[in-house]
DNA sequence: AATGAATGAGCATTCATTCAT
DNA sequence: AATGAATGAATGCTCATTCAT
């Protein structure tokens, strides 16, 4: 179980890295945030690329953990999707700031580190793609490539973070509903 | 008509910027690119900001005027609708490099740049969500929310740069095609 | 109580603005002085112009503490004129590169620091005068214009950083002898 | 003769020297003023020290041939001094700007060029210094130290440049019959 | 755990000067 | 005479990280 300070210097560098960007973000803005001194930040962190490596496996993981969840549970492809469609906006609204991390900031990681953060978002992208690649298996849904479409949706879900504000009039779960319409039905008459 | 070194300059930032980011590109690197001292750059350009500010809003502004003519065409609202989606997955995968220079790095520029780009790419969205409202009014699409549509077909568009590879299989009217398969029927059977 | 490494940096600084002048003296000849690298020069002041308007204020407060100390005795307005030739040579003798700094480098800063710095010299100035005023209406001093008479004076005190050399042969009081006797009777037989 | 264009040049640096100081001062703010690009201002001068060079030896120069006109003229030495004052200030507000060149901006010469105008200046103060010691020889004057009377009063009207404002009230002619008072017949009453 | 002094590499930018055209 | 491209050294400053205390 970490400790209190270190969860502390975690969520200071989510919200600095959201509001300035992790480049803009010095070592110094987040030992100001949390009371310490820059020197004795390193007792809790090994580094501040680590800290954003940190932050943004804590934020997939999570999405992937949830949508795991959902594949296996037993429901028909068309529910599990609704279901995977309010799970992602909840997670991305939820913690905006944490998703603009992942989503914005993951490309300021170094090779190795990023190469570690996209395989996991490739694997995000994998459970979506089977959802939909079992739907279309199961006669739910139209016939066509899974991963395009998984792509497109996942597209269109991730962007939320760049217009959605916290003080918001949309719940998530009100954006979920307007999307799945969209992406079960089409805009067509 | 802007000098061929110029041009160059503007290439190599490009290049750099999409490869490494804004960040870790210095002037340096650009300036090695070019065949040309730091110093001598400065003949050219007025900062490293205002590089990628020109390059920003060079790539915006084709969005914005291709959009608008064809908004103002004579034709169905699901044609035009067909056309901006060929049109925009055309424009980001022809220059991925400036697409993603554009989509990706923004963020670093200062706060007033950062309005200047804000201001146009809210205007490109205005520009979709007026086709949509058309189409809804003309009884070609169900009604429904445009703003929230063109959000979810520009995010699902936009994402793109993030899979993209020019060597990939896929042309931009492929994308397109399911796209707007998607966006039109759903996917349900 | 300020650290020692700071007040070397400080003196370091005097003495390099006075040889070598402000904007021919670099961060890194500062940091040479002290046995610093140029970075670690940071901790202790927030860039060369604060040195340079810390020095300004630190010298220029000596000044008119010691005028308004003086001002607020009891004796006669040609004593105390008397004994403020004696002290602002003094000062300027004792640390000529300080004096030479203030008089000469202020100029190098700003346009608010150097609003700074005329204040409070200009604060120096209202001091002579008012002392000059004083002896005029105690009927000590003919009649006359005090400022001008106070710019004359200090002056001809002030001009004293251009030549005076601390080997010179030349104790302050000396100087402030002589002045006194021209200031008070003239030249004229 | 000088051509117009070198004269256009000197005095824009006059200007600009005067305005924002030496360094502050670009080579480039120098082209602007006059309508030249850079590169073609070096077929006028030398460089940009040659510039201050030449500017504060027209300066000095100015005053010693004036002064050794009135030493070698035929009058008392009360007559001499009065107009040596007159003529000083004049020289010093009628041309504010050059003047203060000269007496600020001298120090960012390098040690030889310094030194040539330091040897123009100390001739200035012989001159000077000459004058006085004549008055005394003549009984005009009383007793004193000849060079420290030349450095006092040198001094006082030196730093007229840094108060005197050419849209102020007072004339030089008015400061000078101040300043003749003053060390003429003192403060004493 | 915490400090804070020190590092040293790095960065964007400025600028006086040169020179081929 | 004039240009303007090019130089290359220099400058003030930032910053992630280390480490002795």
């Amino acid at each position: 179980m970490a400790s209190n300070k270190y969860e502390e210097i975690v969520q200071a560098a989510v919200e600095l890295f959201e509001k300035k960007g992790y480049h803009a973000t010095s070592v110094q803005d987040i030992a100001d945030a949390v009371g310490l001194q820059k020197g004795s930040l390193y007792h809790y962190i090994s580094g501040k690329e680590d800290l954003l490596l940190g932050l943004a496996q804590r934020a997939i993981t999570e999405f992937n953990q949830r949508m795991e969840r959902i594949l296996s549970s037993e429901r028909s492809a068309q529910d599990k999707m609704k279901e995977a469609l309010s799970m992602h906006l909840e997670l991305i609204t939820h913690d905006v700031q944490l998703s603009t991390v992942l989503l914005r900031e993951s490309v300021a990681l170094g090779e190795r580190p990023q190469q570690v953060v996209k395989e996991a978002t490739d694997l995000y992208l994998d459970l979506w793609t089977r959802l939909l690649a079992e739907g279309i298996e199961a006669g739910e849904f139209r016939p066509g490539n899974p991963r395009m479409t998984a792509l497109a949706i996942l597209g269109a879900c991730n962007w939320v973070f760049r217009w959605y504000q916290e003080d918001g009039t949309l719940r998530s779960q009100a954006i979920a509903d307007i999307y799945a319409d969209l992406f079960f039905d089409g805009i067509k008459k």
